[in-house]
DNA sequence: GTAAAGTGTAGAGTATGCTCTAAGGTCAAT
DNA sequence: ATTGACCTTAGAGCATACTCTACACTTTAC
């Protein structure tokens, strides 16, 4: 597919695709004899990875340390799961913050609604 | 305590000390009579907080929104109250994701260690 | 009193991750 | 053959969050 269909397929924009592709997290990219770029369909599932995981905080050099591992089956198999190892540590770890952080956020909610209540009820 | 001491207590660079200060993050920073900064022991625990919540992938913009929620207690504690729901909602999300991701990676891992045992085992 | 260490402000510079523009080549329809 | 939609690259511009520099004032130590 061209490049409009993906930015259409995914809601990244065109801009912001070549500049992943630049970066190195797009790989599987040919090109047609006019030089256009033509995306095989799983790109469409790729970049949604890619959103996801820079949603959720990581960097674009570790999405495509991810990604590569992910990719290159034949290249070292236990470094990629030694990375993999890492990578999910760190989630988890992230994961025991948040829930402080939740828990902090919800104490405060109640202390605040409380205070709204008695201000209302004097 | 004075920048150093802060800086020296947190980690954090005087100058990110005070950029944190102009973004509105510190409020309750004094002056000495030669106008050095002097700043509240309770300063240490918002630094950390900032931090906490920023290393969680928070931008300085929703920190400040929740800073001030916590101190103006006086000021419409009900908004508070949303906005602390909000956040936390918004916590809840990306835990939720993260939990996907984390198991995403630990079947990638699981793979590629077979895939390791395998090649080392032919 | 003077040198070194600490602090102040203003503003320049950097890294990341886009976002947009300019100038030009390609293609399909008329 | 020209118009308009779509594509290309290179590079400028922008927002966020620092990070550092320059230059001046204050304090501390000798």
């Amino acid at each position: 597919m061209r490049i409009a269909e993906l930015e259409q397929r995914t809601g990244v924009s065109r801009h912001t695709l070549r500049y992943y592709e630049k970066q190195g997290l797009l790989r599987e990219v040919d090109r047609r004899g006019n030089n256009y770029r033509d995306y095989p369909e799983p790109a469409v599932e790729r970049v949604a990875m890619v959103r996801q995981l820079k949603g959720l905080g990581f960097s674009l050099r570790e999405i495509r340390e991810v990604l590569d591992a992910l990719r290159d089956d034949r290249i070292d198999c236990a470094r990629g799961a030694a990375l993999m190892a890492e990578k999910r540590e760190a989630v988890e770890r992230r994961m025991a913050e948040l829930s402080e952080v939740r828990d902090l956020l919800a104490r405060e909610q109640r202390k605040l609604e409380e205070s709204a209540a008695r201000s209302r009820g004097t």
